[in-house]
DNA sequence: ATATTAATGAAAAATTTTTTCAATAAGGCA
DNA sequence: TGCCTTATTGAAAAAATTTTTCATTAATAT
């Protein structure tokens, strides 16, 4: 967990971002939790390390840490949708099972799909770019 | 297609809800919609039929027909994540592969992803409930 | 037709996210 | 270390999205 810490600082430095007091904040706060957490969370979280830290700056941070692939946004429910996880999955590239009623999220690699995909490309022609898969059920604790 | 919309109406008659004029202008909008809608994209076409239908009773419909299970949520992006889409069970579910270019669509079967749904089932344990998935790329004429 | 009352649309309010901007502080260098 | 440059910050304002309120309308049963 540690070494998830050290690792995102480093790639932030290699990037050319600065590594500040808020930043580091955040990324505890987001290696520390087991689970997803929704902006509004998180700041709760990282303040208890920096008291002055602005929401706004969570915001900031996580849409960086998305951009370089270091969080996973999890949508889940109706209101207040948006939750962020660490990535920890060494394929980077993966998605989420979530569970409808706890919110609970299992974690799945994109090369289960990879199969799926190679063959609809041969069999369509099209070269794929992209893809978004939602999958929603409910965990063996809910059932 | 018409199919689905009688059989909605009659879903809301028997549940006690009364079929108006914007409920059908917002029913006809879905089922001809061949994918997911954002609520104003929905409004946008169901005010075709129902000139001063409102946004707020595209909101309020969507709550209850997502409520009767008769669409579904898929959450996407970042930005108006939310989007709605028909729920046809139990025959006719599946996805699209999309052309970014000149927005052509290939349908391909659901059962292409019933395996890997089907082991993940089995391995975390959770009952898989729904699942969405859409593809996108370039189609062998726009490469 | 009439009565009942669920449903509607406009406006206001609430919630969430982004933009703007002056002040601050991180990192490079003397 | 102390200065310089400028990326980053937090507050406030603005924008975008969703919900609530409420008077009016219209769907349905009688
Ligand atoms: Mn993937
Ligand atoms: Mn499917
Ligand atoms: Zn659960
Ligand atoms: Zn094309």
């Amino acid at each position: 967990m540690t070494d998830l810490l050290k690792i995102w600082g480093e790639r932030l430095r290699s990037e050319g971002y600065r590594l500040t007091r808020a930043r580091r904040a955040i990324l505890e706060a987001l290696a520390a939790g087991e689970s997803h957490m929704t902006p509004e969370e998180l700041h709760r979280q990282a303040r208890r390390r920096h008291r002055s830290l602005g929401l706004v700056t969570v915001y900031r941070t996580l849409a960086l840490l998305e951009k370089l692939n270091l969080v996973q946004r999890v949508h889940q429910g109706a209101l207040s949708c948006h939750s962020f996880i660490a990535v920890r999955l060494p394929t980077g590239h993966h998605h989420h099972l979530v569970c409808r009623t706890c919110g609970r999220v299992e974690e799945f690699p994109d090369c289960a799909l990879d199969d799926v995909l190679r063959r609809l490309q041969a069999r369509t022609g099209f070269a794929i770019e992209s893809h978004h898969v939602e999958v929603v059920g409910r965990c063996p604790e809910c059932q």
